[in-house]
DNA sequence: CGGTTCTGTTGACATGGATCAAAGTCACGC
DNA sequence: GCGTGACTTTGATCCATGTCAACAGAACCG
């Protein structure tokens, strides 16, 4: 009494790597797609890569032809300019979208870098191209995952641009949570995959600060940290942290 | 002995708006297209709307319905925090795009200030993806200068997190000389269409450490700046200082 | 055309975070 | 299991930029 619609012999191989059942399907895609589209859909990602903890699964300079979808482990992206200095754009964890930075010259602009062992789901840009063209909410979902990507940057803007270290780290570890919870992990107890080099690079702080600020919060009781070991104790005195200016200055 | 192909009664409204023979059309729109996707495309913009100076286009939380190609005049994007602080974004001139920000939650995150009286075409989002799913070359086009806008985001996260002062003053100045040679301005010598103030929210510098930098840079005789009006002497010079590091210190 | 307000410049001083330095802790390979 | 190197913590000091303040020019408006 099993109806499946439109059953079709499915490789091992075709099974492991299908958006439909995947189980951050609803971060990657859209959501209420029909059967017949769902299908399509499967045919998007044909490859699953694998990167070792500080392998990369591009690098700035190389060609562009696919994003990758984070299906397990963490990622960072940085920017290397010309004198040396290096400066971390993003962490990406699972069910994020890497690679958007090469669609516009077509030569990737970053590295991205495996924080942990991880795996990627490979989306070939063409055929994404041309599958949302075919299929409306798709193209919707891809144009909202890169708009969201900008305004996600904005925000890094903000807080480069006119947030005190206290504050910096307050957002970061905030944001950290919201998309732990968003994936069923604890919101108040994890690992941080990165240093705290990368952490201060990406905050535009130097590690020493990143790592007394961390000291300040747990003698402040806000957190505990022991090295990559964090859990927040007070989150809504971090959030209240964030954007307070003129307290006590 | 005129052969047009294709000659249609065109309204003057119609014809006013047409894409087709818009000066700044090599940017906004990807090139080489046929007559006929030509065609499409001038069904795409049919409302220009004006801002006077101070006005804005669009506000955060506004309903988002349609992207804004400058006509003419000039932009910037801010973020206004709930404790009041805000921070500029982007500054846009000529046949930028702006809007991006609100495609993903289809409301605008941030406000578009005209900075002096200005013009935009407005392209309503829905049939900008309706017809990027008829015409491949302006699907590919957009997802370019989506990703672009992105990569600008990452260099200006470099700006605010890794450099000096005078480092970021020298990279704004630079880029604004090289987006106005773009459009056929003097790439050395324009006016400011920001103040100090603005300047300093997107460098992630108070007003008075940009005025400070601009005399600095006036007396090493690099650039020459009465007000708002600047003129570059030694562009080399401003571009050897962008990444200078551990040189003076 | 004169007053008011916004914008820019410059100086004196304060301070948050960088820098330099040293020691402690952890992870990993042999 | 121990040594080596990577990461973290903490302290002392310094400096680039912020803050506060005063004034000077421009722009605007009745």
């Amino acid at each position: 009494m099993t109806t499946s619609v439109g059953i079709q012999p499915l490789s091992i191989e075709r099974l492991r790597t299908a958006c439909s059942t995947c189980g951050l399907r609803e971060l990657c895609l859209p959501v209420g797609l029909a059967e017949a589209e769902l299908e399509r859909l499967d045919d998007l990602i044909q490859v699953r890569r694998t990167a070792k903890k500080g392998q990369s699964i591009y690098r700035s300079g190389d060609a562009f032809a696919a994003l990758y979808a984070v299906r397990s482990g963490f990622f960072k992206t940085t920017i290397l300019s010309e004198d040396g200095r290096d400066q971390v754009t993003g962490f990406y964890m699972g069910g994020e979208i890497v690679g958007m930075d090469g669609i516009g010259t077509e030569l990737h602009t970053c590295d991205a870098v495996a924080l942990e062992d991880s795996e990627v789901c490979v989306i070939p840009f063409s055929r994404l191209e041309d599958l949302s063209r075919q299929v409306p909410a798709l193209q919707s979902h891809f144009h909202k995952v890169m708009s969201r990507e900008i305004v996600r940057d904005h925000g890094v803007m903000m807080l480069l641009g006119s947030m005190r270290a206290e504050e910096r780290l307050a957002a970061f570890l905030v944001n950290l949570s919201q998309r732990f919870v968003a994936r069923g992990y604890s919101p108040s107890e994890f690992y941080l995959r990165m240093t705290r080099e990368e952490i201060g690079s990406y905050l535009g702080l130097k590690l020493e600060t990143v790592s007394r600020v961390f000291s300040r919060f747990q003698d402040e009781g806000y957190i505990s940290v022991q090295q990559k070991h964090v859990r927040i104790i007070d989150i809504p005195k971090l959030r209240q942290l964030i954007g307070q200016r003129g307290g006590a200055c």
